[in-house]
DNA sequence: CTAACTGCAAAGGTTTTGCTTCTGG
DNA sequence: CCAGAAGCAAAACCTTTGCAGTTAG
């Protein structure tokens, strides 16, 4: 019934470079850092590997704002915060409030099993550039990627 | 400089009808919905208003888990609840919780500016629908969208 | 061995864009 | 009028899939 999972030389590497990556990187993205140590690897490949890592738990899958999936080799439950300028995302270093889950009781019909937080702001490097540039980029507030 | 937004009738409609709309339909929904008034409109016209008309905040653009966009034609700030099982998105009827801008201070260098929050749970229906399934689609719970 | 996996290429689905014509103000 | 918008179709993206050959266990 279940399948066994082979642990073959591409999953490996994807994972490996996922892990040490502090960055959550979009499909390609992976697989432009893969190809620089298995030149013949496929997106396709990437792409199922990705999909079975995060299956498994072995990686997170990021749906966040934004079109593009990104993946994250940090698996425990955290917070991210996204710039609004440049569109980078980093982990946020602290505790999931659990107490979150609890808010909707008695005031949805929703079983909740968890909740995702995404902080939105501007990284430092987009706060020292953005002076006057704002209202003329309204739409970034939305959450575009680039 | 800035340029004249038109109210066309096409942008006029997609308007009314999602202010009509509880649910957070996706851009070809939209287009569906509104094909029944203009039966002409062309699916470009949809999208080209649906992100014109987020970028002016005449409605919100949702980029949460999932693949496609969704839109929303309340805009005042506030949470969504999405089901685990089906894919549905609903609003959440609490107030933003200001506090959690400011979790982050003396935390992380980001300026932040607002969140969002999305809680993850199963619907009425699902949750009656959903026995013994959940093990055996666990890819559903990072967030798939149907 | 053989089920799981890969590379490749093609298909699918969503969103954007170029172009010509039309229209709101 | 005429800048902004519509319709249409093609292009651009991102992701999934079918298939024939390869490989981990």
């Amino acid at each position: 019934m279940t399948s066994v999972l082979r642990m073959t030389e591409q999953r490996r590497i994807i994972l490996e470079e996922l892990r040490k990556l502090r960055t959550h990187p979009t499909a390609n993205e992976v697989y432009e850092i893969v190809r620089r140590r298995l030149p013949r690897i496929s997106l396709g490949t990437v792409y199922r590997n990705l999909e079975i890592l995060s299956e498994t738990g072995m990686i997170l899958k990021l749906e966040m704002a934004g079109t593009q999936k990104r993946f994250d080799g940090k698996t425990e439950n955290h917070y991210h915060v996204r710039c609004l300028g440049c569109g980078r995302v980093d982990d946020v270093a602290i505790e999931p409030i659990s107490l979150i889950d609890s808010a909707l009781d008695g005031v949805s019909d929703y079983r909740i099993v968890w909740h995702r937080l995404e902080f939105m702001g501007f990284c430092p490097k987009c706060q020292f550039n953005m002076n006057g540039v704002l209202k003329n980029n309204s739409k970034d507030y939305l959450g575009n990627n680039h």
